[in-house]
DNA sequence: ACACTCGGGACCTCCCGTTGTT
DNA sequence: AACAACGGGAGGTCCCGAGTGT
């Protein structure tokens, strides 16, 4: 056997217990399930972490958090026209997306849903996370008014949070349909919409881009 | 004691099983505390209902599913506009929801994030009551752009998809928020983007009409 | 099976839970073990009694004061000399009382020194046993002032706490020697030392009255 | 860092479980709060002692025997009047000791009701203990019987025991009640009959003598 | 001589559902 | 139609102890 690794082991139950909650939800997860697929046992796990709840915050904390890090937020850094970047991210998702996530929901949302109302840590650390992703938004926004590619009378933050409420009601949606087609259908419709944040003049054609 | 009354018992338990699974979850809710504040007991429930999961898909049948009838359905039945009815219900929404709804999330969509990936028999009865709530607003869209108040290049399928997921999200941020402020923003900004569906000549400055 | 009697089942699970209690402690009792003995399973026992801690509570209040009022209180009754059914009281117990409880302690004494400083509401508890043998004896003292069988000069309430401390603390010694002997040898003192609250000249010699 | 120093490791370890079993009775005791405080790990712990059982054999072994002697054995050295000694023992007691101990019980006789009927390790140590504060008084009864100041005809073996549990017990009532006054009513009940142990014609008004 | 990490189990809690009874 | 009593199990907590490193 080889030396203990703390790091890796660490890192080992928050990803078993990433997909566990994803499945059967925070309350539905079993501790025992999500040990067994990592070959550890409880005296790990709660060296590790405190509680199941804070095994949850964790999970919220640094792995979904990085999620939509890496998939909402630093996607857009590179691209002058922010429109653009989130036409191209939802794209690419809708695209990439295995039909497990497509169709079991944005983990986030899940979790928040399932938890804001119950418990107040879970509803802070999701909010935190939705902070973030929507002022992720809201800036490139500010920078699309800056460069004339947004149209000056939207307000940034707002529109930013129904931007990513939208995501997640269409996250939603998918999930109770439990089919990619409602997710297609939503997503151009949303293209559509971000279009109209446009100046009048800017705006493309995009339902006819996409075909 | 009055005599045994059925069909009152099974809607007393029917009301207290929303609250109890509104506050704490299906899989949070205990059917011991649903009970506690009826005065019934187990025997009175497991007569009308086989098992907590059939209390539970009753739950949506019949008390979620009429409430949003009654909420989003039916008052757009006497309106020309339907786009116009659609942003009296949100504004009717935003102004008479009580604190504890308006941050607690809509009852449909929580089930159906806690559960649809959990269970099919919620699955298919929470989408049931999405797609008649999607069609209710589906068929209102055809019916303005047969009148000229809605754009006739849109999709009413497909917006009218997009628009309860808006809803659904929209809600599902104010819940993660604790707050009305953000409802109140969001709302703003759909109602801005309502006002995209109509032909360009029709549109109205319609924050100013809220003024 | 016969019909559910309730109140014999609550009484099982005490009768059972005393032992235990008795045998490993409080904390050391495992409410799985005492149902074995039982027949019965954790439903019946959660039904009768909420917790673990509640169920020690009644164990003290309902068992063990029992015990207490009819092996220490109620005996005095009948008899005009209390010091002569003191006496009584210690030399039947010394006699009666079986190896297991001889060595074992006794059950009030092993649950106050146990719970005491770390739970209230078993402090409480005892602590009213306590009272109400201590009370006991006081009156009994009194009345024996009254009637000249016990010397005017005592306390009554601060002997008979004193009484009380020392019958407990012999039943700790026995319990450490494990020992039977070790009670006999306390009992004799303790019996030469009631002897010294009558009155000068109605001592009389207790040492050999029993030989 | 100063250099690793074992002894004084063993110390504070020992320090620290005694106060931790005194508050949380040995079975309550954890190994984790026990370390807490002393800025040690687990590691430190199992080099000096081999479980928890070993560590709580050597609180008794060590610290508690230790101030029993120091406490109840010594201080009987000096004094010619071996009655004498042992009612400024229970004055300085009852005048010195912290309320947490007065209103905790006496850490010996804790152990021993907890542990005794349990472990026989414990009852072992905890009755040798016990029996070397029997034998310091009854030697101290004996040279009083030696130079007049106690009565001849008195058991010293068994009168001494007698002394031992009826402290023992006064401290458990103590604990009981979570009150000094207790202790402080049979205090003075125990020194009065320790004056029964004098000649006749050597007792004193001990009650005056103390106000 | 001590720290960090992890194994593995026993425990109480609590819950859903069923049975006998009225 | 409804109740009181009970069956039976799964889950999180927490703990003691044993490894490996240094």
């Amino acid at each position: 056997m080889v030396t203990k690794q703390p790091e890796q082991t660490r890192h080992k139950i928050l990803e078993a217990a990433l997909w566990e909650i994803y499945r059967h939800g925070f309350k539905g997860a079993s501790l025992d399930r999500i040990l067994e697929g990592t070959g550890l046992t409880k005296g790990a796990l709660y060296y590790h972490f405190p509680s199941k709840l804070e095994l949850g915050y964790a999970v919220v904390d640094e792995v979904i958090r990085r999620w939509i890090e890496e998939h909402w937020i630093e996607p857009l850094n590179g691209i002058d026209d922010p429109i653009e970047g989130l036409v191209r991210c939802v794209r690419r998702e809708l695209a990439e997306m295995p039909d497990e996530i497509a169709c079991g929901g944005c983990p986030l949302n899940n979790l928040t849903q399932e938890m804001a109302a119950v418990d107040e840590g879970f509803r802070l650390r999701t909010e935190k996370v939705l902070n973030e992703w929507q002022s992720g938004i809201a800036q490139q926004l500010r920078r699309g008014q800056a460069n004339g590619t947004v149209r000056p009378d939207v307000d940034p933050d707002a529109t930013a949070f129904y931007l990513v409420g939208s995501l997640q009601g269409a996250a939603g949606l998918a999930k109770a349909a439990r089919s990619r087609k409602v997710g297609y259908q939503i997503g151009e419709v949303f293209i559509a919409m971000l279009d109209g944040l446009r100046p009048a003049g800017a705006r493309v054609a995009l339902a006819e881009a996409h075909t």
